[in-house]
DNA sequence: TGTTCATATGAATATATTATCATATGTTCC
DNA sequence: GGAACATATGATAATATATTCATATGAACA
């Protein structure tokens, strides 16, 4: 009773097809965002839906410095986005790409 | 003209379903493999079918002892297998979930 | 068995990365 | 404007990581 994610090959394969060196290196850089386990517990966290800097703190269970630090790499990568709301920013996730990729990589520990 | 990646909105969110911390350590280790250049550029290498180490290396003008490190952890994270093939080894790609992972990762560079 | 080719591995160095601490910035409200 | 709260940021120290060099292992074959 095995759940499968299901993909469209064709689009996989014109997707990887000629891919440059330096498309190579971009791509290394954006995993590199989620080989952290900060940061993937906090775009995990957002999986919820949009949080402020201090619930995600508690979430964790770690300090506001490395928290912010870290989200400001995340947001450099535009994985999450930010809106300010009076005192707080608001953090959400950017897009589905997000969750997607995530769901490739516990697919793949799964097996 | 736009070609999009399909997936199964469902069985995504089943797979990323009540993620243990744990796992989110282990998600962070295996993405962490794919955020280094010269790793990716050997996985993207192998997309063209299995190679040995000789020609990797020419592939990506690098040296053998650096190849060879960072095979080790391709193999490791079991996203390559190898087999010998008398005094060479031959390295292939170990399942599909790496062309989809470099996939959605590409899909969300392009945007 | 000794030599050559192919690959792996250990140690060392150089570089990158993360968390922490201290402090700065920005917002609200009095 | 000043205090309090929320968040960001710079510097530092500790740790992790990648490449290189030297060398070891392993297979083939004369």
């Amino acid at each position: 009773m095995e759940e499968r994610v299901l993909y469209d090959e064709k689009a996989i394969n014109h997707l990887i097809a000629n891919v440059s060196e330096d498309e190579l290196c971009n791509l290394a850089e954006l995993f590199k965002v989620f080989g952290d386990s900060t940061r993937i517990k906090i775009l995990y966290d957002l999986f919820d839906g949009e949080k402020n800097v201090t619930e995600i703190c508690e979430d964790l269970e770690m300090n506001q410095s490395a928290v912010s630090h870290q989200l400001k790499i995340l947001r450099t990568s535009k994985l999450i986005g930010s809106r300010r709301d009076g005192k707080q920013m608001i953090y959400f996730l950017a897009d589905d790409h997000v969750k997607t990729i995530i769901a490739m990589g516990k697919d793949h520990i799964e097996e």
